[in-house]
RNA sequence: GGGUGAUUAGCUCAGUUGGCUAGAGCGUCUCGUUUACACCGAGAAGGUCGGGGGUUCGAGCCCCUCAUCACCCACCA
């Protein structure tokens, strides 16, 4: 015997995967490499296509194919999915371990199914996280960033990766994810950089990218720019301060007179409704008092600003007001920017430090003043002010102005700050020279194949969500001051006053810090990609796709990621994919929520709340992690997981190993039978034998409608209780009485085959302990239907109903041990002298005899057979009062099912099979109720 | 301000075009040393499906409305 008495996983676990990672299963069966018998370098799988055929497409020699065209040139045989690729350095978190029993689980079924599949792992360099990692190293250390080069700290980091890497492609095998590992991607291999760089020049050729001086998010901190959607806002309490901003002298005399009219009701209470003092319309000050929660920044105010329709200021625009603390004076712009309502009206306009500032600048044509250095100190300020941090200079500015009565209130609010992700600190909106991705036509594009239903989305609503997404969204920039990253192929004229030389040229080689061209010295840009830019071309670089070979396995089966990657992934891998192939780069979406914790609570270190997953595959085993992780999620939705559904696991792996012990051990005893031999032909022999078959049948195809719609909870539900309650309950123990050795064989292999794809580990290791069983679970195939006898099933199901309801009265009866003290007595009933044995096996009764004489002992509540369990007067007495409970509670399900029928429109339009099944129901319930009742009547 | 989702058993969740008595896991209670499994077996308790209205023969599901919670986007001078 092979089978311990329970299941150890630790003991099997990287036995088993070794196996199958050395045994190349993995690999996808069907090459990437182009077909080209007939050696005319054009992939033979693309010729003689018929179609018109775009230049390009001419060019290369290929016709444009549809993805539905793709999939029949592959014979609909593959099954393609790209990792999202963890942290190289890091490790796994539990979110990585949902990702990977999502994927693997989709990947190992369709292997089952026969396709060719593809799961490309994949290692992320996370430019920024790891960035930020080394940058601490370097600290402690004792260094900072600012004594090497670039290409230095790239080299070091590469180094300190190199290092550190290793565990989380230890951690994905644990976890079971059958990748290709001959195939990872890392982020930074050569391969990637190249096809990064043939994309962004055919964008640049293209005029999509365009360098800007534009605002962006700056951590002074880390010294890096970041994308919009990299910045993390929270609500936080700032102060508001008033101040006041005199009208510039020539123009006070003009409304000197409205001024002494309301001058004082503004300053007084700056903050009083504006909306009621634009309907009087006259309210006009000798100075403007202006809001602000960045005093600093004055100095760095262009204009102020009102709204066009402000009657109060209406006059005022074009004219003038002196700057505070500095000589200049701006100009009072009309703007739509300034609402009316929001404090007085009035807003300062510093576009070198302020998002919608910004924009009224470009609007107006304003200068930008910048007096915000990247490392957070000023300049471009009056020299008492020079080279003070943000924070001194707002307290100095608030000082001075205070000492010139100019400071006129102050209120603390609520607003929300932009923050770095990483490390909290404030972002400093800063103006820089960055490259910008102008994403007008991509993301027209992508919403053109998305309304398109190109991609079919899990869950649905997704698609509308991104849609909406992408007609709001904004330039792309793509330029990072992180030197962990690749390089920007861009490369800047050095001597900018000559020649008709364009200013900035694309070259590959940026190991070279500057180059020539043309006679002309170029010096290249010190910025890195924003990682997202080469991410978003994972798929393309995962798949090996190239322009000129049909690829069987672009584009993807399914894109399964984390939903709050969506727009920063999923989005741009759609944009570029379409960009670069003209296809959408996967067929589906599937995104997964937050894993919570088990109260519902976002995990965090900082709660202590975090669950590491490989724990739980240490102590469970890494199928009753995928088992416990999957079960009651649903795509996009953030769920509570805890320990308790991965014991249910657990649990469910240790069942399966005694079922297979059980039966291995009546194979080991069966003489009959010559053993191995996987090809198994059986014969059923008994109602339960048809019964299991009908009800293994029908998981495989529930299994397989689930997987389709991405349900996996639901499919491991099915199993559960198909192999739980179905297989060992009911039909193992009326196995052993039976014993169809090849039955048990049959089904064995078939329950087992459909759980791998959900726990991988326990189907091999019993598949490779059962004694006739040959190769891999892994590489099985896919089970067919069983055969079986549907009315010998249908059968089954009342003897199930017998059994239920003779277990339930024996333990309602009092004292205990009854199963064993009271025999059964049937009248006039075949299937229950038929199958004797089975119910004395399953409800451990003495005995089953027939009736011999006037019906004894208590009656089994069920309609359509006589059965008596024969039990003394007394013991018949002391369950009256269960009796009675029970025939009021069948009385109650009858006057439901009577009042439905009462209801002439139910009988009228209901359809012909239900109303035809509630009258079965009523004749069933009046016969039940009136044997009932006989019974309490003799008592 | 715009959007999305949620609210079903003590807890975490299923419940796909409306249709028999609303399900599961874990937990709880009772009984059980039947050699596959105590990581087990048998039985049971526990729900007016967030509130209110509507459509329908019939609503957990569809419509309206209210409430509560969560998340996303924008804005916040």
């Amino acid at each position: 015997m092979k089978f311990a008495s329970s299941y150890e996983p630790g003991e099997y676990e990287s036995d088993i995967y070794g196996a199958w990672e050395a045994s190349g299963i993995f690999n996808p069966k069907i090459t990437t490499k182009p077909v080209d018998d007939d050696g005319d370098g054009i992939d033979d799988r693309l010729e003689g296509r018929p179609g018109e055929l775009s230049s390009e497409d001419h060019k290369l020699g290929r016709a444009p194919l549809s993805v539905s065209e793709k999939d029949e040139l592959a014979g609909r045989s593959t099954y393609s999915m790209v990792m999202p690729p963890p942290n190289a350095n890091g490790n796994l978190h539990i979110g990585h371990g949902l990702t990977i029993a999502l994927e693997d689980s989709l990947t190992r079924y369709y292997r089952l199914k026969g396709k060719s599949t593809w799961y490309i792992p994949g290692a992320d360099h996370a430019g920024f996280e790891t960035w930020v990692v080394y940058e601490k190293y370097l600290e402690k250390q004792g260094h900072t960033r600012f004594e090497y080069s670039r290409d230095e700290l790239y080299a070091r980091v590469w180094d300190f990766v190199a290092e550190q890497r290793g565990n989380m492609e230890l951690q994905l095998r644990a976890l079971g994810a059958s990748c290709s590992w001959d195939d990872l991607t890392f982020a930074l291999d050569e391969n990637v950089i190249d096809r990064v760089y043939t994309t962004f020049e055919k964008m640049w050729n293209d005029g999509m990218i365009y360098r800007g001086e534009k605002l962006v998010n700056f951590c002074p901190k880390h010294q890096t720019a970041f994308a919009d959607i990299e910045v993390e806002h929270q609500d936080e309490k700032g102060t508001l301060w008033d101040i006041e901003y005199k009208l510039a002298d020539e123009l006070e005399n003009s409304i000197s007179e409205t001024v002494r009219d309301n001058g004082s009701e503004l300053s007084d209470e700056p903050r009083n409704d504006g909306r009621e003092e634009a309907s009087r319309g006259k309210a006009i000050s000798s100075s403007l008092i202006v809001s602000t929660t960045r005093p600093e920044t004055l100095f760095g105010d262009v204009a102020v600003a009102v709204n066009p329709d402000d009657k109060r200021y209406k006059s005022l625009i074009g004219k003038h007001v002196k700057l505070p603390l500095t000589d200049r004076t701006i100009p009072i712009i009309a703007d739509e920017h300034a609402d009316p309502e929001y404090g007085t009206g009035v807003v300062k306009i510093t576009p070198a430090h302020d998002f919608d500032d910004f924009e009224v600048g470009e609007r107006h044509n304003l200068e930008r003043i910048k007096v915000i250095a990247e490392n957070g100190t000023m300049f471009n300020v009056p020299d008492k002010y020079y080279g003070l941090t943000i924070a001194e200079c707002r307290k100095q500015v608030l000082k001075d102005l205070e000492a010139e009565g100019l400071l006129k209130g102050e209120k603390q609010i609520e607003h929300s700050v932009a923050h770095c992700y990483k490390c909290g600190t404030v972002l400093e909106p800063t103006l820089k020279e960055q490259w910008f991705v102008d994403v007008e036509k991509l993301a027209a594009t992508a919403i053109e194949h998305l309304e398109n239903n190109e991609i079919k989305f899990h869950p649905a609503n997704k698609q509308k969500v991104l849609i909406n997404y992408l007609k709001n969204l904004k330039d792309w920039n793509i330029s990072r001051q992180i030197p962990w990253g690749i390089a920007i192929p861009m490369f800047r004229k050095d001597d900018l006053s000559a020649t008709d030389e364009p200013d900035w040229i694309f070259d590959r080689r940026t190991n070279l810090k500057e180059i020539e061209k043309a006679g002309v010295k170029y010096i290249r840009d010190e910025d890195t990609f924003d990682t997202w830019f080469s991410s978003s071309q994972w798929p393309i670089v995962c798949t090996n796709w190239t322009e000129e070979n049909f690829n069987p396995y672009y584009p993807l089966n399914v894109m399964e990621t984390g939903a709050d990657i969506l727009f920063a992934w999923v989005a741009r891998m759609i944009m570029m994919g379409l960009y670069v192939t003209g296809e959408v780069p996967f067929k589906e979406v599937y995104l997964h929520g937050l894993v919570l914790d088990a109260h519902g609570k976002k995990m965090s270190k900082s709660k202590g709340n975090v669950i590491n997953p490989m724990d739980l595959v240490t102590k469970y085993g890494s199928d009753a992690f995928r088992l416990g992780i999957l079960r009651g999620r649903s795509a996009g939705m953030n769920q509570a997981f805890s320990e308790n559904s991965v014991i249910a696991g657990r649990n469910l792996c240790n069942k399966l190993w005694n079922i297979s012990r059980l039966i291995q051990g009546i194979v080991d005893e069966d003489e009959s039978t010559e053993n191995a031999t996987s090809a198994l032909s059986y014969t059923t022999l008994n109602m339960g034998e048809d019964w299991i078959c009908r009800e293994i049948n029908e998981c495989i195809v529930q299994v397989e409608q689930c997987m389709k719609n991405y349900r996996f909870a639901e499919a491991i539900d099915a199993l559960y209780q198909t192999i739980w309650d179905k297989y060992a309950d009911w039909f193992l123990e009326s196995q052993k009485i039976f014993k169809n050795v090849n039955l048990l064989k049959k089904t064995l292999e078939t329950i087992l085959i459909v759980l791998h794809p959900f726990a991988p580990f326990v189907t091999e290791t019993i598949w490779q302990n059962l004694s006739w069983t040959e190769g891999f679970i892994a590489t099985a195939n896919w089970p067919k239907e069983l055969k079986y006898d549907a009315i010998s099933a249908e059968q089954f199901e009342s003897l199930i109903g017998i059994v239920l309801e003779v277990r339930g009265t024996l333990q309602a009866l009092p004292g205990t041990n009854n199963s064993k003290k009271y025999s059964l007595l049937y009248d006039k009933d075949s299937l229950v002298e038929d199958n004797a044995l089975l119910i004395r096996t399953l409800t451990k009764v003495p005995s089953i005899n027939a009736l011999d004489g006037a019906p004894r002992g208590l009656r089994i509540a069920l309609a359509n057979h006589e059965l008596y369990l024969d039990v003394p007067a007394d013991v018949v007495k002391a369950y009256k009062d269960s009796l009675t409970e029970k025939i009021l509670a069948v009385g109650r399900e009858l006057d439901a099912l009577n009042a439905r029928m009462m209801n002439p429109n139910y009988v009228e339009r209901a359809p012909e099979h239900l109303v035809k099944e509630t009258k079965d129901a009523i004749k069933e319930k009046e016969s039940l109720i009136s044997r009932l009742k006989t019974q309490l009547e003799l008592i």
